[in-house]
DNA sequence: ATACTAAGCGGAGGTAGACTCCGTTTGCAA
DNA sequence: TTGCAAACGGAGTCTACCTCCGCTTAGTAT
């Protein structure tokens, strides 16, 4: 719906005296500021985890602190745009699974991505990824991403691989649980051994 | 300034042969602080969580701020601590559970307990036990719980009733882990649901 | 090209909590 | 009692969060 030349028609539609935003389209500056304020963030909680200094991403994208502010209120939101991307990235891994004739494989390879994708960040996308499982707003990225996966687990129980009973949000949480359990481990194979438990509590026997 | 200050435990467990040092009985005045320290500490936690302010707990104790830290340096060694006790139990839970003439079954017993201590504190007892997992001292009360738990995981393991390869340390990270993913949902039932899956999974077919 | 305007910018400043430092107090052993 | 190390406490410093508001500038209308 975004149209270039800004009408007011909109505005008639409303009940609100003389409300109703025309929908401008961003400035450039600030679209540029987004952007870099995002790349940035992604880097720093990289490297320092959840809790690095939001002025020290600021100072690093080249905004002032007042900026980061304006475009991301809390820093739920600031997380939330570092991983639109990568949860964009396995809604399309599941779509791309759905293909597959090897229903239970198929699940388990989406879920095992899921924990690949939840270790970056020094489990500050575990963490994400269970704060929008939680807030569920109906058209967020999350949602299209859980729906995929819903499917993808659908066919796996209808090919008699997966129990009844387990939901798509269980299997997602379990996932980042186990990334965040053996987030403190100093073993590496730990997240792959506390995975495979998980799978076969969900298998069908 | 590593420097740990002497500890109730200490106190405790005197008629030790004195050598070398003269390992000096703490001061009552001291005592009495650390332990309405500790206190208070569980209080605020349950209600704050783990971000609480320690200068709002050393307010609460009724000492300086400089008290606090000189007892506690860290707010882990806090958080340990004000869990000690809890730690305890579960290993006293544990050893009595060996007597049980079902082994699987006292195992989950065992492991359900934990699911609900760890729901104590707003997930505050979930991280303070991975921690304590991944920081292994030899002598510490965690360690006395792991040994017992693993005892009971090994007696359900020659029973046939748990498969092998499990470790004590995987099954005790699970359950935390759980509790911590089932935290931000706001169905109550999930976590149950959850540690439903993680006994499937580790069951012996 | 110029002028206009509001979207956007940025950082000073107030607030709060973490942690340190050091002068003062006090339990207790001699 | 007295001596003194242990213990106390809170002022002070540092760092990060977050708000507010005057300034700047992109985009538009003329």
């Amino acid at each position: 719906m975004a149209v270039r030349t800004p009408t007011l028609e909109d505005a008639a539609t409303e009940s609100a005296p003389i409300e109703s935003a025309p929908a401008r389209r961003p400035r450039a500056d600030a679209v540029r500021n987004r952007s870099r304020i995002i790349e940035t963030a992604g880097e720093i909680f990289a490297v320092r985890g959840a809790d690095a200094s939001l002025e020290e991403i600021a100072r690093g994208a080249g905004v002032g602190i007042g900026t980061l502010y304006r475009h991301f209120p809390t820093r739920d939101d600031l997380v939330e745009a570092v991983f639109h991307d990568r949860v964009a990235e396995l809604e399309a891994l599941a779509e791309g699974l759905l293909a597959s004739d090897a229903p239970g494989e198929a699940l388990a390879t989406w879920l095992h991505a899921q924990l690949d994708q939840a270790a970056t960040c020094r489990g500050l996308a575990a963490e994400a990824m269970l704060t929008m499982l939680a807030h569920r707003d109906a058209p967020s990225p999350c949602e299209s991403m859980r729906q995929a996966g819903a499917a993808l687990l659908a066919r796996a129980q209808a090919a008699g691989e997966v129990r009844d009973g387990v939901e798509i949000d269980d299997l997602v949480r379990m996932v980042q649980a186990v990334t965040l359990a053996a987030d403190e481990s100093d073993d590496p194979e730990t997240a792959e051994r506390l995975f495979g438990f998980v799978l076969d509590g969900v298998r069908a026997r």
